[in-house]
DNA sequence: ATGTATTACATACAAATGTATGGTATACTC
DNA sequence: GAGTATACCATACATTTGTATGTAATACAT
């Protein structure tokens, strides 16, 4: 049988390969193999193991779609956070476990505490945070005053800046219109700390 | 032999499911098996199957791990955006391939004609735009009056609400602190459109 | 107690999939 | 032309992996 100019098809192999992963789909040697329309296994796999050879691409030998990228070429630096519908009270890792969506973020740093929140009502639109803008919160039970973070008080999640006051604590919005909450240190449960606000415009 | 709390041991099967496939990593049922420690093949695929059978799961039948997230869970893929620190004059292709950094957005749009800035100044703070955001711009040479457009006037790329007045183009900034900018639409070049902000908090 | 549902185990089978070996055709070098 | 390398085909085999069937233990309702 003939031959297509140099490592040309190779490339394309290494093209499709990719696609697949990161679409978080590894194809089978198989798969490469029909849309490439090939008609034998083992020159799909031959110009897989030959991309292996030149480190441009890893393998998981004897596993099934075992293809992966190369540690070198494998570092997206991005992670998915979860977009959180509601928080129930106290549940928050029930609420993870069925988010309505993920936020792409820079994964360079911790990721596994990020969770996101649609913002409701106008009471921070003095620190620049519109209704309906994204908060990225990071979980943590604690927080330096002034923060902006999320709090439980009663059945909901609110974003106010953090102000404690010895036994209580004072979540103040940032809004003139807004009175601040006083509350017994008891009666809020802090969710965690904002530490990013996205706003996307039509 | 025994059993486990309610569909607790379920819940955290989706989760490790999860958890692989938004790293690009299916796992097949016997990998479930082992991460939980599960005697038999069945007690993995069980739950597996039941999670399917809620909708929580979907599934490629008669495939090497074929287990997905179904489409209203779908991930979306990151893309990275470039972060440009400055935009010298019309020559915005030359500041794309000389970053500051990226940012990572979803890929599901169009991805390819987007690039970020950061914004300097207070004149759109009206808009819930702080100096030091970070604006994702997607290029387009004309807008709709009343979008926050990215426009470049003489050296300076500047962030403002577009209002095309005949011949002329107004570039109103959300600040009653300052002064809309009138000018002959010759001497406005229309970098792109904001199609999103973002904020990182310390 | 009886029946039902859920959870888990054990084992086997069939399909999917990775791997191996040998062959053919074209291009290039010497 | 001989030799070598590359691209591709054909077929077979072994492992991985999805699927099926039967059984046991616990919880709950009646």
């Amino acid at each position: 049988m003939g031959r297509t100019p140099a490592g040309e098809t190779r490339n394309r192999v290494l093209a499709f390969v990719r696609t697949r992963l990161l679409a978080g789909q590894p194809p089978t040697v198989r798969e490469v193999q029909e849309a490439f329309g090939f008609r034998a296994v083992g020159t799909a796999r031959q110009h897989l193991e030959q991309l292996v050879a030149q480190g441009r691409l890893a393998v998981d030998r004897h596993k099934a779609r075992g293809y992966r990228l190369p540690a070198s070429a494998a570092a997206p630096a991005a992670a998915l956070v979860p977009l959180l519908g509601r928080v129930p009270a106290g549940a928050l890792d029930e609420a993870v476990e069925d988010p309505d969506g993920y936020l792409p973020v820079d994964a360079r740093g911790p990721v596994d505490d990020l969770f996101a929140l649609r913002v409701r009502g106008e009471s921070m639109t003095g620190a620049g945070i519109l209704p309906g803008d994204l908060v990225i919160v990071r979980r943590q039970p604690t927080a330096a005053s002034g923060d902006i973070v999320v709090a439980q008080v009663g059945d909901d999640a609110t974003v106010k800046t953090f102000r404690p006051r010895g036994r209580q604590i004072e979540l103040h919005p940032e809004n003139p219109a807004f009175e601040p909450l006083v509350l017994d240190a008891a009666a809020v449960v802090l969710l965690g700390k904002v530490v990013e606000i996205r706003r996307f415009l039509p």
